[in-house]
DNA sequence: CCTGGAGTTGTCCTA
DNA sequence: TTAGGACAACTCCAG
């Protein structure tokens, strides 16, 4: 009797799950094992809004297994221990798994692999999590791309990614007397009610990551070249938790648009070049592995950042710097674990330019409160805005908070729904409530200082500060 | 090696 | 009111 392990991490799916159909060949048990290892030295351990997902994904992953009349494993500890004990109790003969990219798991996994081969288990790994591999695209000169619009564009002409498998309609049994860690027992949930907001935005697993996908390409997708600007409506597609945990592939993202829309369409284009952005962001993490703490243009280690401003970099996460939409998009990320991706922007933009806070700082606190955190997608995203990534946003484009309210959310449905202390305050007003006078902003429910802040900081002066600094740094070679 | 075109997402000022 | 140019030059990339 031929027993395999499929090791299961950020692949919560059976739908084009490669390792897991690996193992459903020639083998008369399968164990799909998940590991939780707790005590992690890496400073990206999981935050708090991907740990709540996490549980409730791999609850949706078990009930999936379960219909198929299998079941989830779970472990708790170092990954190699649990693995090995997992082998050696039931002989199995060969582990599977789907790769990560992120520096420090590629090092765990590329040891975990060499000691359980060392004791004669087979050990495959496939890629599942992007359509191609980070090290399989490169320039014609071997070197890997810096810019997104050739990267994508020989993306996109180049060899042809890998067409999705579809799920397993059942699975081998669990061998006899193999049992799992109560889920509950990892921990993952909060102790104190903070989370009903993630449960009021979302549904995790990958039933509902495949719903979402069909209402957005039903949908909005036709013109999200448009929709994706506006914070206030739902013209994003969410699924950013959904691929981060792997409980949605991105070429079964690809194989539904190419099945169910038509070519050449502008607004599913667009979206398609997001997911291409996800790619690109694995690309750079895999070639460049410090830029999750150092900046990508070494220029930039001599940026003339002030000592760090605990207090405002507080008003910041609390949605109080008195600018509307920013709140709105921090107050947006702390009730839902997301954000929408314009406002991601405007708040960056802010953090790192007009408050002149360091952009690990922003980095850090998406990393605990974004249920999509992603180490590619968040290093890549922070480092763009603060102007030191791959296709830096140029040093000059500081962003408005009001005129980007203005144009993105006119009719301030997005200030409305987050900050309802300015419910009553005209569109003309709702992104500037402080250039109206005191006894007008009052007829309309609000007094500065008492039902919503001042602005924390001069715009115009802020801007001026930002540039003098990126002058500092221009012409360091 | 050289060359030329291009580079996610802005803002502000001026005419 | 609106449209166009300035904001810097540099690096990236393909041919």
């Amino acid at each position: 009797m031929k027993t395999a392990i499929v090791w299961l991490r950020r692949d919560l799916r059976i739908d084009d799950n490669p390792a897991l159909a690996s193992a459903l060949e020639g083998f008369d048990f399968v164990i799909p094992l998940y590991v939780h290892d707790p005590v992690s030295t890496d400073p990206w351990m999981d935050g708090s809004a991907t740990r709540w997902w996490l549980h409730h994904s791999l609850e949706a992953l078990d009930n999936s297994l379960k219909l198929l009349n299998s079941g989830l494993i779970i472990r708790m500890g170092d990954a190699l221990t649990q693995l090995t004990e997992v082998v050696d109790s039931f002989k199995a003969e060969a582990v599977f798994w789907n790769r990560l990219y992120t520096p420090r798991e590629i090092h765990r996994d590329t040891e975990i692999k060499a000691c359980l081969k060392s004791q004669g288990i087979r050990v495959e790994t496939y890629n599942s999590a992007l359509l191609k591999e980070p090290w399989a695209h490169l320039k014609a000169n071997g070197e890997p791309y810096r810019v997104f619009t050739p990267f994508w564009k020989a993306y996109l002409s180049g060899g042809a990614w890998q067409w999705p498998e579809d799920p397993p309609e059942d699975m081998p049994p669990l061998p006899e007397g193999l049992t799992s860690i109560p889920l509950a027992e990892l921990g993952l949930l909060p102790k104190i009610d903070w989370d009903h907001g993630l449960r009021e935005a979302w549904i995790p697993g990958e039933l509902s990551a495949k719903r979402q996908l069909r209402r957005f390409l039903d949908g909005p997708a036709s013109a999200y070249d448009d929709s994706r600007n506006s914070p206030g409506t739902f013209g994003t597609s969410r699924l950013s938790p959904h691929l981060h945990f792997g409980e949605i592939s991105p070429r079964r993202i690809a194989s539904q648009i190419q099945n169910h829309c038509t070519p050449g369409n502008r607004g599913v284009e667009v979206f398609m070049k997001e997911v291409g952005w996800r790619e690109f962001g694995y690309h750079l993490l895999f070639h460049f592995p410090h830029t999750d703490h150092c900046p990508l243009d070494a220029r930039f280690n001599a940026f003339p950042w002030p000592p760090h401003d605990a207090e405002k970099f507080e008003r910041w996460t609390r949605g109080l710097t008195g600018f509307p939409i920013v709140d709105a998009g921090m107050r947006e990320l702390w009730h839902t674990g997301w954000m929408h991706n314009r406002v991601r922007m405007i708040v960056a933009s802010f953090l790192t330019k007009n408050l002149l806070i360091h952009w690990t700082r922003g980095a850090e606190w998406f990393w605990d409160t974004l249920v999509d955190a992603d180490l590619a997608s968040n290093t890549l995203g922070w480092q763009w805005t603060a102007g030191c990534g791959a296709d830096a946003s140029p040093y000059f484009r500081i962003f408005n908070p009001i005129l980007q309210g203005e144009k993105f959310d006119a009719a301030g449905h997005y200030i409305r729904r987050w900050i309802p202390e300015l419910i009553q305050v005209p569109n003309q007003w709702i992104h500037h409530p402080f250039d109206l006078p005191a006894q007008e902003l009052k007829a309309y429910g609000v007094v500065l200082d008492q039902d919503y802040p001042k602005p924390m900081v001069d715009l115009k002066a802020s801007r001026e500060r930002a540039l003098a600094a990126f002058a500092a740094i221009k012409s360091v070679a």
